[in-house]
DNA sequence: CGGCCGCATTGAAGTAGATTAAGAAGTAAT
DNA sequence: ATTACTTCTTAATCTACTTCAATGCGGCCG
């Protein structure tokens, strides 16, 4: 099926867990809709409800907590085919702890409480694609969690860096730091200390 | 209704997810075996495939990884009514990285992969139960990872003892220590500092 | 009963990483 | 061209936590 379809990226990544229909895809894009963000966007606010999933078309995004000495952690960051959004908030439709915001110029495609409410009903299957979505999502932060508690700050990083090449390159370093649980200071000392090593 | 059996446990459970008539639950039973093991067994260890998802009937368990210097990080402790697995290794049938073991005598209620799917085909809206399951755990670990990134280990201590005040009693200090990510001698230090504060 | 082992505590010395402060270099806005 | 803002770096001092070593102590097994 060769797709010029705006829905292309996100038609190959549902491919890649469950079968669909043609006619299950026609329904299914009825059930989403398109917007572009310029870049600095916020796409949700701590207190608010999250009320979407977006899956990134074009562009970057991050999504953070703000903690009570008023520093940034990031939970993670976004590119192409990637999902953004608060889970715990969107599916219990209570107010989020996060914030979901745009680096870059993004096209997001969006789906909303009840649309994905009309999908399960629709075409059960996709309760299966997003309890194995979950599932993905569940074991990277376990792991994350146990590199965090076993790793020093030098080897998560390289470990980052071996993961997500594509994203060290679009990320700005003190966002990185704010995902390792580290200072920009501290991880600029840990890339020079590992320069003057690889010499 | 009132249920003397050994499943009332986890009928209760699974009625405040889903509804289910007598049938089901009589198909659910059907699909799930019992086994009790002593203090100290063990219930999974690294580079087994997890063969199943087990829910405490009775008694205590640890889940807990053990990382590249040789030291153990507790990932959680169950009591009644907590699932243990390896949730990553189960559903994708891959080799575990963790350990699973009672710390008391204890009673688990077992269903195994197969099992699962069956009743995934048979009563479609376990489907949705496990997601649910999933979510909840998946948001649980997230607020851990934050706070970890956030908060100094003394009010992680406090927050572990607050929100699990069940647990505190019954599992030895060095454990809460390696879930908390930290020494047990700072974990005793900690303790001290709170005591001598209270007075 | 005594012995020993697992568990908690305490203290001294060491280290990973934070904080503060300052400056360089790139980029965007005026 | 100048300002102003963002990103990255370097260095000095500070602290949360680790490591190591010693001690105590309740429980269990012979």
């Amino acid at each position: 099926m060769s797709n010029p379809s705006i829905f292309s990226s996100i038609d190959a990544y549902i491919a890649r867990c469950i079968m669909l229909s043609e006619a299950d895809y026609a329904y299914f894009h009825s059930q989403l809709s398109v917007k572009n963000y310029k870049k600095k966007s916020r796409l949700l606010s701590a207190g608010e409800v999250c009320t979407f999933e977006g899956f990134i078309n074009k562009g970057c995004c991050r999504v953070y907590y703000l903690n009570a000495n008023g520093n940034e952690v990031d939970l993670y960051f976004g590119i192409e085919e990637w999902w953004v959004s608060d889970l715990a908030s969107f599916s219990q439709q209570k107010p989020s702890n996060l914030f979901i915001e745009t680096l870059e110029d993004t096209e997001l495609i969006f789906i909303s409480y009840e649309a994905k409410e009309r999908l399960f009903k629709k075409i059960p299957s996709f309760d299966r694609m997003f309890r194995l979505m979950v599932q993905r999502t569940h074991e990277t932060l376990m792991k994350r969690l146990l590199s965090t508690y076993s790793e020093p700050a030098e080897e998560r990083y390289l470990a980052f860096v071996n993961r997500y090449p594509a994203i060290v390159q679009r990320v700005p370093q003190h966002l990185i730091a704010a995902y390792l649980g580290i200072t920009p200071e501290f991880l600029s000392k840990i890339r020079s200390k590992l320069k003057s090593k690889n010499k």
